[in-house]
DNA sequence: GTGAAAGCGCTAACAG
DNA sequence: CTGTTAGCGCTTTCAC
């Protein structure tokens, strides 16, 4: 079977095309008794009109691209991408939206996605996680004129739309909670070199302990970079320092922490009390139930489709942006409930 | 800047349109000079032909969908599924196609993705995640005439093209390692019922007992779904019975096995031994460290895209599949390096 | 090797 | 409220 056009429902029902393409588009401009009748035709047959050629005429697609740079190469490893890919799938799919999914592996790929991105007008605007200071594609993306959100807080945050959480409030509220609960050697596992949500931690993080008058020592602050692995290992390269409460970036590198004071024959929290980031699903599974931060990693992705659309439909000028509030976890893992709170 | 067109193009070199598309195309029908300039214009004005144009005159999109159905919720809760997402994009970058995902929540979903899916001439083919026995997906994607590769083994294997691993025989070698080991009271964990995977990997399971002389007891089988918290409830229900060795069909669920196994006091391996499924980046890293079966997600994708872009380009009959291999990972959790083997 | 011309199937003025 | 008429930007015969 042919794929059936517009003319052949026209010619069906004894309309012309424009009127079947107002009955499709819902346009109110169509009579109730001719309505019903296209729509019944359309029921019948199965007719569903060619996107392309809907794209080609109305210059629009319905179809949005999720960028994930190189620098999110953890992909599968970290829970938190794919929970953030289903929160903008399911906004998706609510709008009547197409994703279109871009993984950037290498700087070819990004020599070669970047001009399909932006000038093929496959795309009505994109979505990019990104937060890295220096990220090349983020000025690309600037430089094109396709309706974009990004997702995370962009170093120049002025010229961007964008969503994000509280970085900076969210780290310090982790940090305070290890202070009340009395301890006073508390280190820090930071993220990735560079991004933004680092920054902000680490300055939560400051903030907190400046606050309580403590002095920030830097042999506390160990770099991962979001990995499980790099959580062991920073972990271990704390050990030397004696920390008694260590603030983690996130969720991830927080269960490879976890493994190497295992590893070293230390307890949580009797040992070192543990605070982590994201609240995967991990989290409250793992032996040590883990103390964290939650981000709504789902909304984050549903509501950046919410922001493109409306800048897609009615302009992106001023940027805007949205901060969504964190929540603190107390679970076992930073000893709450074997302390008393000051 | 309005969007450059061939036209403008063909103006600037002063050729015609076509003369344009065939450079852009490839044709080897231009001479070397034209051609040579051509290729400068489009490099310099930094032209990039319209997506929709393209697809309406040629009826090819380039794009290609990735179909994840209701019965995978657990997108982001299984490392399976985005690494086997990664695999296809990394296809898909190398082919110049894009990537469509669909995320099946659910069934108003379904309804209102899968024409758009299989009519509106928006995607060449379609990548389908799927295994479930009575997934009414794969019968409304049959019925489109658009072509299909199955990742998985569909129930009726002979209708579809699709990429599987042999998952009787890896359960077998799982299994078959642990009777080797002169483990005798050999349980099981399965998947989410109704699913191929979950079938199959029961058969290798029964099959490795029979062959070694043992009864078949249906107490030592235990239904997980494939989630974390499944494999904790099933290895709860297991423990009266008094297995010495546990076969369970994901990396997930033995995660979940191991945290029930410890809330109960009992050690890994030397009070029950364990071997997953899946080799997923947890599975080197929990604190005994997983034997398991070894799939090659990221080929499973890759590969899926490769059959699919020979089936948009030369025709889908007869169907064909793909079955790849698995591997052994002995680590510890079974108890290999304790034990003697046979 | 190159150009002219005819669509691909739809939207969007415009006229009635 | 409805039909007519132009395109949208490209591919693809078909002549030359």
């Amino acid at each position: 079977m042919a794929e059936l056009t517009l003319e052949d429902i026209a010619k069906q029902v004894g309309v012309s095309r424009s009127t079947v393409s107002r009955v499709v588009n819902g346009s109110p401009n169509v009579s109730p008794e001719v309505r019903l009748q296209v729509e019944e035709a359309i029921r019948i047959t199965g007719f569903h009109p060619n996107a392309a050629a809907r794209s080609l005429a109305s210059q629009r697609t319905r179809v949005i691209g999720l960028v994930l740079p190189r620098s999110v190469s953890s992909f599968f490893t970290d829970p938190f991408f794919p929970q953030l890919t289903q929160g903008i799938a399911v906004g998706c799919n609510a709008n009547d939206l197409s994703l279109s999914l871009f993984l950037v592996t290498n700087k070819e790929d990004e020599d070669k996605i970047m001009p399909r991105i932006s000038r093929s007008g496959m795309l009505d605007g994109i979505l990019v996680q990104s937060g890295r200071a220096d990220d090349p594609l983020m000025e690309r993306l600037t430089n094109s004129r396709i309706p974009c959100v990004v997702l995370g807080r962009p170093f120049n945050h002025d010229c961007f739309n964008y969503i994000d959480v509280d970085n900076v409030k969210a780290a310090y509220s982790a940090t305070k909670h290890l202070i009340d609960l009395g301890y006073t050697r508390i280190a820090t596992i930071t993220g990735s070199h560079g991004s933004t949500v680092t920054l902000d931690r680490i300055e939560g993080y400051v903030n907190a302990l400046t606050e309580a008058g403590f002095v920030v020592q830097p042999s506390l602050i160990s770099k991962g970079e979001f990995s499980e692995t790099s959580g062991y290992e920073a972990m271990k390269s704390l050990l030397p320092h004696k920390p008694d409460a260590v603030f983690i970036a996130s969720d991830l590198m927080a269960s490879g922490a976890i493994r190497a004071l295992q590893d070293s024959g230390l307890h949580v929290p009797e040992d070192i009390a543990l605070v982590g980031f994201d609240d995967i699903p991990l989290a409250a599974l793992t032996k040590i139930r883990l103390t964290t931060i939650r981000q709504p990693i789902t909304q984050i992705g549903s509501k950046g489709v919410e922001l493109l659309i409306d800048l897609i439909e009615n302009g992106s000028q001023p940027p805007r942006n949205f901060i969504l509030d964190t929540e603190l976890i107390v679970r076992d893992s930073c000893g709450a409930k074997l302390r008393q709170k000051k």
